[in-house]
DNA sequence: TCTGGGGTCCTAGGACCC
DNA sequence: TCTGGGGTCCTAGGACCC
């Protein structure tokens, strides 16, 4: 290893990522403007270049877009997260080729620890561009530096100025260049720095990227707590946010959706929990782990002219467990008594807390709840997995018809990648 | 008509203890 | 009238991320 070799982060993450899975399969897509919605098709979660460059703001309504569309071309699909997720696990895999240390941070970002000189880790950050290319047929920026925070700018420029062909590292640049950069930046573009911090930022006169990187760490702290302190550290190069490795296991696990239609009735306001209940434990069992608490709510409509109305219970379980049946009855005791006839709830979500892996808790078998013994989760899980999710379910959920409730995919594209019957069908010409 | 679904970390304040 | 000081643990809520 030479003297200029050094050990810098890098973060991969793949452009309009959801967008770019929809291009994958279906490439009619290519060029054209995509957007790609959350569930019950309700908002823009992903928009492609294209999308962006029409002004489509991210968050927007589907309903307030969905007539102007076709006049401009736009297309939208349903997200369709079991593709997303696939291709994700892909592209991670392809990193680790590069790297023995990669942190996933999010369905389309890595963290990645590099060593070289500053023209080795540029050649390196392109051949990752390539390889994600070639073989996935997604697009990806690279941003090095050295912090995690300077790596998150470094990307920021990468897709921002197109003469970087989507790679960038920091330590290319001059100090001069680097300064007139970073004072041309807002410090809400800072990774950890959004609109209500740099509006209490902006009070003290700190306005640019650069304006933080060099102020005084102590004031810094005092007025906007370690967090921020962290981010001044990490734009001087410090690095203060160390890599991780995979959080496999989550400390909190929701389940919590949007309904198709209004829930306005006790009865279906149970039977939703009952589905819901079994779909937060199988994440629990999933994952190897009990809960301790749960929240569990409902609510109406932020939107609607009638007050917003949110009931939630907490509950704490004697003995930690994942046990649907327990979770059920924790969850809809005392929140259906809070439902109100007739109010028109749009949501529903059943949140766990205090979650540990289950090995932790072994008791005498005196004292081990009735269906922990019997397995109910886990058999639960079988069926369903066999014979469909209509086929089986805990008391009120356990009818076979889809239910009014449930929510709506209108444009979904295919589960190419995990579905023998959805697989993409090419055409010779 | 129609407005997402997950997570993390930190801090402030209360309860409680000695 | 005057009414300690330090520590821990827990929870709710704020702020952020994708």
């Amino acid at each position: 290893m030479s003297d200029s070799s050094q050990r810098r982060i890098a973060l991969v993450d793949v452009n309009s990522f959801f967008a770019s899975c929809e291009r994958v399969f279906d490439p009619k897509l290519m060029g054209k403007p995509v957007v790609v919605l959350s569930n019950n098709d309700g908002c823009v979660v992903a928009r492609s270049s294209e999308a962006k460059a029409l002004g489509v703001a991210m968050g927007v309504p589907w309903f307030k877009i969905s007539a102007w569309a076709p006049s401009v071309g736009l297309v939208a699909r349903s997200s369709n997260y079991e593709l997303y997720g696939d291709l994700s696990a892909r592209v991670m895999s392809i990193l680790q080729e590069f790297s023995a240390a990669v942190e996933v941070y999010s369905i389309d970002e890595a963290f990645l620890e590099l060593t070289g000189t500053p023209e080795e880790l540029l050649a390196t950050g392109h051949r990752i561009k390539e390889a994600i290319q070639t073989r996935l047929g997604l697009p990806v920026c690279v941003g090095i530096g050295r912090s995690k925070t300077q790596a998150k700018l470094a990307n920021a420029g990468a897709k921002k100025s197109a003469g970087m062909n989507g790679v960038c590292n920091l330590d290319m640049f001059s100090a001069e260049k680097l300064d007139f950069i970073m004072a041309a930046l807002p410090v809400d573009n800072l990774w950890g720095i959004a609109r209500r911090l740099s509006k209490r930022l902006a009070a003290q006169g700190i306005h640019t990227i650069k304006d933080l990187r060099d102020a005084d760490p102590v004031r810094i702290k005092k007025k906007f707590g370690v967090v921020v302190q962290r981010s001044v550290y990490e734009l001087r190069g410090i690095d203060c946010i160390k890599l991780e490795g995979e959080r496999l296991v989550k400390n909190q696990v929701m389940y919590s959706r949007s309904f198709a239609t209004p829930v306005t009735t006790r009865k279906q306001m149970e039977e939703v929990l009952a589905v819901y209940a079994q779909r937060v434990s199988k994440r629990l069992r999933k994952q190897g782990s009990v809960a301790g608490a749960l929240t569990c709510f409902a609510g109406t409509s932020r939107f609607a002219n009638e007050p917003f109305h949110s009931p939630y219970v907490n509950a704490v379980f004697s003995i930690p467990t994942n046990d649907p049946v327990e979770i059920l009855k924790a969850s809809s005791s005392v929140l259906l008594n809070r439902i109100e006839e007739g109010r028109k709830y749009v949501r529903a979500g059943i949140l766990l807390h205090d979650v540990s892996p289950k090995e932790s808790h072994q008791y005498l078998d005196l004292f081990t709840p009735v269906h922990e013994r019997r397995q109910l989760g886990e058999t639960l899980d079988k069926v369903m997995e066999k014979h469909g999710a209509f086929s089986i379910g805990l008391g009120a959920a356990g009818f076979k018809s889809a239910r009014e409730w449930e929510m709506k995919r209108e444009m979904l594209s295919l589960r190419a990648t995990t579905r023998w019957d959805e697989l993409a069908t090419v055409y010779a010409k």
